[in-house]
Parts: C-alpha cells; sequence; structure tokens
DNA sequence: TAGTGGTCTAGACCACAAA
DNA sequence: TTGTGGTCTAGACCACTAG
C-alpha cells in the first residue's frame, strides 16, 4: 500500500511540492540560510513542470518562508519572526458567529467641531463639522466594547439618521464608504471615567484599546478607539511554519 | 505618447490585470457580492494568457480580497474585516532596528518541577524538569518587557548555561529548534508584583501581554509570557486593499 | 558563460454549478 | 450543455549573478 486508497484528494503537483520544502524547513533539515534546491532540480525530482515548482515556490515565498535571488538561488529565510494575520471583524458578526447574541446601546450620538488634530486627520479644518458617536456593545448581556467614534460627515452625510439596532457603525461606514486603507494600534490603557461607566466596569481595570483610521479611495472615513475590557477580551493568532 | 518613455519598469501583465481589478474595487465601481469579470473577459481585455490572468486572480484571493467558486465565478469578497499580518520579531532585532540601544537583565534562572497544567502544555508528566527563566529587557536604558519563560529541557537541554548577553532567549530557542508552529493571546492586563518591580511602574498600570507557546518538529518549546508597560508599548499594522 | 529566478504563452483536462 | 474556476505542461525569453 503506497498511495491513494479510494479516491483519496489527488492533492495537487505545486502541493506536494510546497510540502516537501515546508517539512524539510520545519523539521531542521534546512535551516536559515541554508541554499534549497533549484527549481530545474526540482522539476527533475518531483517529474513535473517549471510553472509548477514555481507557484510552489511563489507560494512559499509569500508565506514568508523563503528568500529568493535572482541569478543566485533560493534559501531559507530567517525565521527570526512571527507572522500571523490578525483580523478585525465586525463585532455583531463575530460574536453572532460565536453563537451569542449581539446587542448594542448607543450612548451618544451628535455633531461636534472638528479640533485642530482631529482636522488634520480628516483632512478638513478646525471646525469643520464631525459626527461623533459612542455606542457600547453587548455579548449575551455583557459589555465587551465601548466603541467612541468620529465619521467624516463627506464620506457618509446619513450616518445621524442610522438605524444602529438594525446595523452597526462599521456595516454601515463599510456599505457607503469601501474600504481601502486601514491603519490600527492596540494598546493598554486604563479607563476614561465614561469608559469605565459605561463598561461597568472599575477605573482600575485595564483595557485593551484598538485605535483604527480608515480610508476609502484615499479619504479618511472615520476615525475610531474601540475599548474593551481586559478581563473579557483577548486578541488570538497563529503561526504555522 | 502612449507607454514606456525611456526604460521605465515594463510592470509584468499580471500586475497591471491585478491592479486594474483592486483599483475598481477599492475605488467602489465594483463593491462587496459583486460579480467580477471572468478568467476569459479578463483574457480578451488585456490580451494575456489564461494562467497570467489566474495568477492575478489568485493573489487577489490569497489577499482576501475576492472569493472564487467553482463552477459560479469571481467576487468582491466581503471586507467585513481588516487583516493584515502581525509580526511579533525577536525584540533584540526589533529594538535594535530602530536604532536603540537594547539590554538585558536576568533576574532569575533555574529549574523547576512542572506543575500538572505546564507539564499537560508540554506533553510531560507532573514533576517532571522544565528550565525557567525571567528576564527583563530595556530599550536605551528603559525596561520595555519583562520575558517570564518555560523552556522544555528534552529541546534545549543547554538553555541554562547560555550568556543572555550575547543571545536573548528567543535568539537561541530558534536556532536549537527550528520553529515551525506557534500560539499566542495578546491581552490587557495588571502586572505582578514581580513584573511591576522589575518593569519599574506602578501596580496599577495596565500591562500589553502577549503569552506564546511555540513548538518545533510538533514538539513544544516554550511557553512565554511577555509583558509590557501600556505607557510605552503598543501593536502597530495596517492594511491596503 | 552557465545557472539562477521572473515572467509569459497557448494550449489542455478536469470538477463543478447553473440553466 | 455551457461556462466557470483549478490545475498542469513544455516550451520560451529575459534579467541577474557568479566564476
Amino acid at each position: 500500500m503506497s498511495e491513494a486508497l479510494s479516491t483519496a484528494d489527488p492533492a495537487p503537483q505545486y502541493l506536494r511540492v510546497k510540502n516537501h520544502l515546508r517539512e524539510g524547513i520545519s523539521s531542521g533539515r534546512w535551516v536559515a540560510g541554508d541554499l534549497l534546491p533549484s527549481e530545474s532540480d526540482l522539476v527533475s525530482l518531483f517529474k513535473v513542470s517549471r510553472m509548477t515548482v514555481n507557484r510552489a515556490l511563489r507560494e512559499l515565498y509569500q508565506d514568508g518562508l523563503i528568500q529568493r535571488m535572482q541569478g543566485v538561488g533560493t534559501f531559507v529565510a530567517d525565521l527570526h519572526r512571527i507572522s500571523s494575520t490578525l483580523t478585525v471583524r465586525d463585532l455583531a458578526e463575530e460574536v453572532q458567529a460565536r453563537g451569542r447574541k449581539h446587542e448594542l446601546r448607543v450612548h451618544l450620538l451628535e455633531t461636534v467641531a472638528a479640533t485642530a488634530e482631529q482636522a488634520g486627520d480628516f483632512g478638513l479644518r478646525a471646525g469643520d463639522k464631525l459626527f461623533h458617536s459612542v455606542v457600547v456593545h453587548f455579548e449575551n448581556g455583557k459589555s465587551i466594547q465601548c466603541e467612541d467614534r468620529l465619521v467624516n460627515p463627506a464620506t457618509a452625510p446619513e450616518y445621524l439618521d442610522v438605524d444602529f439596532q438594525q446595523t452597526t457603525p462599521t456595516q454601515y461606514l463599510l456599505k457607503v464608504a469601501p474600504l481601502s486603507e486601514a491603519r490600527y494600534t492596540i494598546e493598554a490603557l486604563l479607563p476614561s471615567d465614561l469608559e469605565a461607566k459605561l463598561l461597568c466596569i472599575s477605573k482600575r481595570e485595564p483595557c485593551l484599546v484598538v485605535k483604527r483610521r480608515t480610508f476609502s479611495r484615499g479619504v479618511a472615513v472615520t476615525s475610531v478607539k474601540l475599548s474593551h475590557p481586559g478581563s473579557t477580551y483577548l486578541l488570538e493568532g497563529g503561526f504555522q511554519a
């Protein structure tokens, strides 16, 4: 018995090549800096075309496992880093995906005059109009996020009239202003007085805070501070060589 | 004048296709759920081979911008998420890359008997030997990370003899046990008494805490808790459609 | 000059889904 | 049955690096 009992999935050829190299790297057979077999070596080894080998190697490069240099060769990359994809999804979706009940309470919804700094973030002038909302998200009745948001009226003029029981601010903004770019930071902070009150936590309980600015077609759409009680919220991730 | 003044970089064909679609998506010409042109449409449009079109589409899929269904078509993905690569590098490298001075102080280096829970993490039995280290990292003389680590002696028998002034624990472990898998969480916590003392911060200052377990060839190598003062440390990231 | 990777083609066969 | 995407081939030309 050597292969494919019954109609077992006949793994694509490029995956055979890719897995062979990946296993060699994660098993330590090749270590950081080692020269790997060339494309033509792999062509002979696996009896496949060069395009197929090339796809395997390109994907390993995109995964950060190898480095390639034209005219020189393919090498095992330094794995002195753990990279993985951090995904920040719409919170309502995330909660529902866990099979829990998502609720949202609007605490504030208003128009404000931009400070100089805020105006700068949005490419507007100080004193220009901005929308401001503060809403709290609940999972099975427990507060999990305080969302303090500024919105550029130019990209979402109807923002103040949205029914946030039907559509979360994130969902609405993604709909009216297709996401093209985002920048975020993650830090640990103590809650403000208001955040502590809205989240029903102690002012001494640390919060995981995500600050995010998003852009659509190069224009700033919204700037948001998402505060999560540290005791109930964490980000998870993984990585596989 | 229609093309290539002088020897301007002749962008690869697959990038022309990829950029055309990406710009259409981020400009809102196509929005989430829309059907995109088929591979054969793009072949005629750009006068290139199907393999070239296919590469462009495959990369857009890997970037999370489109969804593809065999027999159906290619659609704009829901961008109800912001994904980006979170990279956790060796701290010494990171500090040096910023042009700062990295220092490290070893606070503890010992052998301990595994508790039942720790043993489980490492696939050992309660009471088995584990190495334990607590070191503090400094950037330009300022404490930035407290690293509390357990190490599996089977994968790094010489751990206790390493000179951590020369090689950080992370660097050493990556060298002796090639990284094959990692799992981490990120949360906001108050420091323990020891952490507060070692980091020279108040016991009320929130910390950004990364807990990470890494594996090599399927065997648990190390389990570490990295605590960073919230006031000086944050994770940054970005995303571009 | 020889060997490497980067890109591209014009076909091909297949699995799959919808009409 | 038609059109879709998923994979693969056997060539090709090029730019780059090293000896």
